[in-house]
DNA sequence: CATGAATGAGGCTTCATTCAT
DNA sequence: GATGAATGAAGCCTCATTCAT
């Protein structure tokens, strides 16, 4: 073995960073692979190596994206002690931080995302992943609230489950406004709405 | 003047419509001029007659749905009498419902507008509108809960703002949902979770 | 109809006259569609609106040229009347003197047709239509055969088919070879050979 | 000389029956070096040590090919004694067999050599020896045949050259008629037409 | 006005060949 | 010597746009 897996690896991941880059850019039809290839500073033909075709680095990316943006910090947040309104507070805070942050500037990747999933030949892979993503978020929430609820902290008539969705909606409705209008703070939206939701859900 | 403004007119609204089937099924990159010619009846030359370009055409679609799909219905709901927790049921409800039966051909459309305004050269032209869309739409949103605390229904020390801004991102994002996952029924979630965001907006 | 059918027909002849032209001198992986169409007096694109592929526009080259140098001229000659003994002679003479004349610059295309239909995807199409035009020929030959035998000209316990395959194959090697050795005489060599075959063939 | 030329040998003949191969069943432009190497179990860049290009891998498989499917066993049976007519028809008949054995898996390539030598750069180096291998067949079987005047068995009016190019040219054609139609047997096909031919041949 | 045949720029992808290890 | 990762030239094909009819 000349070059070792964790050398192709690296590879692969530098090209799916630059990839990434442009894709955000310029959108996937926009994205021509010389320029990916450019942005990763090798050859044309080298992006072939390590994926079969545009289509599949598109979705190494998406796939590298959910990752990377993925549940780690929610898992870890949620899984924390204490009452189960301050651990949705900290996870709504820590959301809209994290991505305020970090990754403002990939946003109009998740649009692209959503993009590939409503349209061309990709649609079923890019849906099915979402719908999982999303399944597994609103898991996460729904668990967090039904917790909440077992503890007696929370109205014991509430369903978990659509109240876990509409709030991963929020979240992620939040971010897609503040990226459109770069004055929208997201995290202030959320602490105020976060507030009223959990007031509603509070038992008297 | 042997053809008038009318006819010039209406057959621009009917390729408009062609457009707006076209890309909805297949994309913007997916989509061919030839496609959207044929699907309204009329010869691919003919389409540049009415629009200097594809992107043009495509901004036109954009245009109509925004004016099409507008907020009439919201500000008509919003504008009734009654208590303000009745009137943003009644919006939330309506909204969902308004959609998710035009959702199937529409929704994957409106991806379209999102990933067109996040790259491409297009961008601006897009984000601006939609910035539009939402404030509007946030505007009547926050006035309704504004006129809310005014009547003494919702807590004073509520800030119309943020609150209007996330529930508009809910019911954005339910049908996201809804139209990722067939079986997510979104005006089943809206209820559930209006309930728990009015309860927590009343004052006790 | 603006374009009649006839244009349409007239220039896809143009297009696969160009394409056959261009195929014989540089081979089917040689050719590149640019140079067939500069051929032709035509855009690259405009290929595209006559055939799907190159492989379509091989495939049809191959058609034409079958039927071009096809079987009419030999159908004419056998259903003569006379000796079997002198309208084999006539077909022999005629084939090697037509071709010898104006198909040799087209050989190296049935060369490449060979090719075609020994690899590649192309395989069966090309292989199929082979069989069929050997078997169509065969048929005429050997008919001519068996008429021999009837009328008491040739030996009753002559096969017919064996000796027609066998003399299909002769002609057509005989200019295989004539292509590749420019000073060999395929017609003087044919006529002899006739001779020999025909005298084996004549009851004594 | 740490490695010997013998070993060299070695491997470029394992080369070039790893290509022999492959470009049969994939034709010249079908056949990827890397299948090449793979298929001798060796590195694509080992191939480039023991050839400069895929055209002179090409050109040796042909050589190979050329000498291994050789006159030999013609040379020998035409050497035998007997008369003149049962060695042709030894001659056609081993032809026959021999080839019908090993055909599937050759043929192909010879329709590969044709094809190189009607088109492209290589052209003349195949024509070339294409030429001078059926120069050096036509000189075996005229030779026989002018054997077979000279002993009195054959019409003494007979010119050897033509009937030599014809016959050699048949058994080429019967061979590549079996090739494309499976149920043909070339060696039944021979045998009747060499009785004809011999008979006609025959002095009375 | 309407048309659709013609066009050619441009993109994805392949693969022979090179060269550092 | 052997290797296979890297490369970029080159080709097929698409499709927005034009323009003669």
């Amino acid at each position: 073995m000349v070059v070792s897996d964790t050398q192709k690896k690296e590879k692969r991941k530098q090209i799916i960073k630059a990839a990434a880059q442009v894709f955000a850019q310029k959108g996937y039809a926009g994205t021509v692979i010389a320029e990916i290839a450019a942005c990763a500073g090798i050859g044309k033909g080298t992006v072939y190596e390590y994926f079969d075709s545009k289509e599949d680095l598109f979705f190494a990316v998406f796939e590298w994206y959910m990752e990377e943006s993925g549940s780690a910090a929610m898992v870890s947040i949620s899984a924390l002690g204490g009452p189960a309104s301050a651990r949705l507070m900290a996870l709504s805070d820590s959301l809209m931080k994290t991505w305020s942050k970090e990754m403002k500037e990939a946003y109009s990747l998740v649009m692209e995302f959503w993009s590939a999933s409503a349209s061309s030949q990709m649609r079923q892979r890019f849906k099915d992943a979402f719908s999982q993503a999303y399944a597994d978020f609103r898991g996460i929430v729904s668990s967090l609230i039904r917790d909440g609820i077992e503890r007696g902290e929370f109205r014991p008539n509430i369903d978990p489950e659509p109240i876990a969705a509409a709030l991963v909606g929020t979240w992620d409705a939040l971010l897609l406004q503040a990226w459109f209008d770069h004055v929208f703070d997201p995290a202030d939206a959320a602490n105020h709405f976060m507030d009223v939701v959990i007031s509603g859900l509070t038992r008297l």
